[in-house]
DNA sequence: TCCGATAAGTGACTAAGTTACAGATCTGTC
DNA sequence: GACAGATCTGTAACTTAGTCACTTATCGGA
């Protein structure tokens, strides 16, 4: 993919026409982001408004005793909110976003970003669309934590989170994070599905044995 | 005040020029609603932009297993961001609102609503202004019910549901679902608060005692 | 091969959620 | 005023989740 064509990633750009195009290639500068670089911090102010090409950005919220909740993922073709609404708001919170993988983005600047959002209705609608859909994802994640027990979660994050050989490279801690839970629970939640043969556990690795077992689970 | 002139109930429309201040006038009609009216309920589509201009809407999200918690009140000069993510999303949601008093509130259908979004500036600023205090507000409620305890989270919503006179007229039950906990939790944190002397209890009806000790437990 | 760092395991405890009730109090109706 | 049904509250016993205070295991250099 050619750079100032960065606005094919994006299905809901695709409609803009040539004066549109213009404009938004113009405004944004990509950025190469390496793996598990932090791109921001508590109490930060974003300066600018983030789209990713390729790669992907993990956000999550920290606690003051020290518990941290993976809130969601930026992927391909999608941009944060959080930042957007930073830069819509003029406030701060507690989050931070870290990328988990190598990570291309483009970079609009506040100013650009403003103007773009005024002269370009599908532009508009992208924006809105992304802020939906997180709103959405961001309620269920409310449910999960109020309300859904902690196997059903953990289980539902393992088949998530598995390589399609059904693989996961992740310490009990990254779970715990991902969960919003302690690591000793996660601990004993693994133990416990190793127990009954649904995975196999070794320093940092976890293997899905009984994906079936895990998915009915999950769907509880 | 006058219905036309309801735009100047919300701060952020006061920018307003004329034309605009015509066009919004006029794109929306002004309902009343009795209290605990039922505004939607889960898997509903809203046909219109709500926005309060006097009373109080509680939106609350429920589960399955017959949980709920209250998600955010939409008050005067505010409007529900639920309805408006369904109105750009097409998407529904587990949720429910309910008046909790008398509510007059003005009403924009879906078609208009997208018109004045792309005519103003102060209009779109407002919506996306909204947007972010809400979001802003459910990641800080996440965060409480992922990581606060239960007697920590129940001294604040104490304090912040209580009347000038430090009354409250609720149920066990109502507070249970401000909190997204079980009944039998508020029942018995209630009683360790009045053992403590925090608080009086009668069927219905709890009075604060010790506000400032309930402060210093909801600062903690 | 030794060492510090990181990851994982564990027991004992506290907090929160669940189940299954019983008892108290209200509200409307006869 | 008395009764019935509904609503609200109390509570014991239990399960699940989170916390604390460790120990043990394993990895990756120096």
């Amino acid at each position: 993919m050619q750079d100032p064509f960065w606005v094919e990633a994006f299905a809901d750009l695709r409609g803009l026409g040539a004066g549109a195009r213009a404009a938004l290639a113009g405004a944004g500068e990509v950025v190469s982001l390496p793996a598990h670089t932090r791109i921001f911090s508590p109490g930060q102010k974003p300066e600018s408004f983030l789209l990713v090409l390729e790669g992907t950005v993990k956000v999550q919220q920290v606690s003051d005793s020290g518990r941290e909740i993976v809130l969601y993922r930026v992927g391909r073709g999608e941009s944060c909110i959080l930042t957007t609404t930073c830069l819509l708001s003029d406030e701060t919170y507690l989050a931070k976003a870290l990328t988990t993988s190598d990570v291309r983005a483009v970079a609009i600047p506040r100013g650009r970003f403003d103007r773009l959002m005024s002269d370009f209705p599908e532009f508009r609608r992208f924006v809105f669309h992304a802020y939906s859909e997180r709103i959405t994802s961001l309620l269920l994640l409310l449910g999960d934590v109020a309300f859904a027990r902690i196997d059903k979660r953990l289980a539902q994050k393992l088949l998530a989170l598995a390589s399609p050989a059904g693989e996961l490279k992740l310490t009990h801690q990254d779970l715990a994070v991902e969960l919003g839970t302690a690591r000793e629970v996660v601990t004993r939640q693994l133990r416990a599905f190793q127990e009954k043969g649904y995975v196999d556990l070794d320093r940092g690795l976890i293997r899905l044995r009984e994906a079936s077992e895990l998915k009915a689970l999950a769907e509880a």
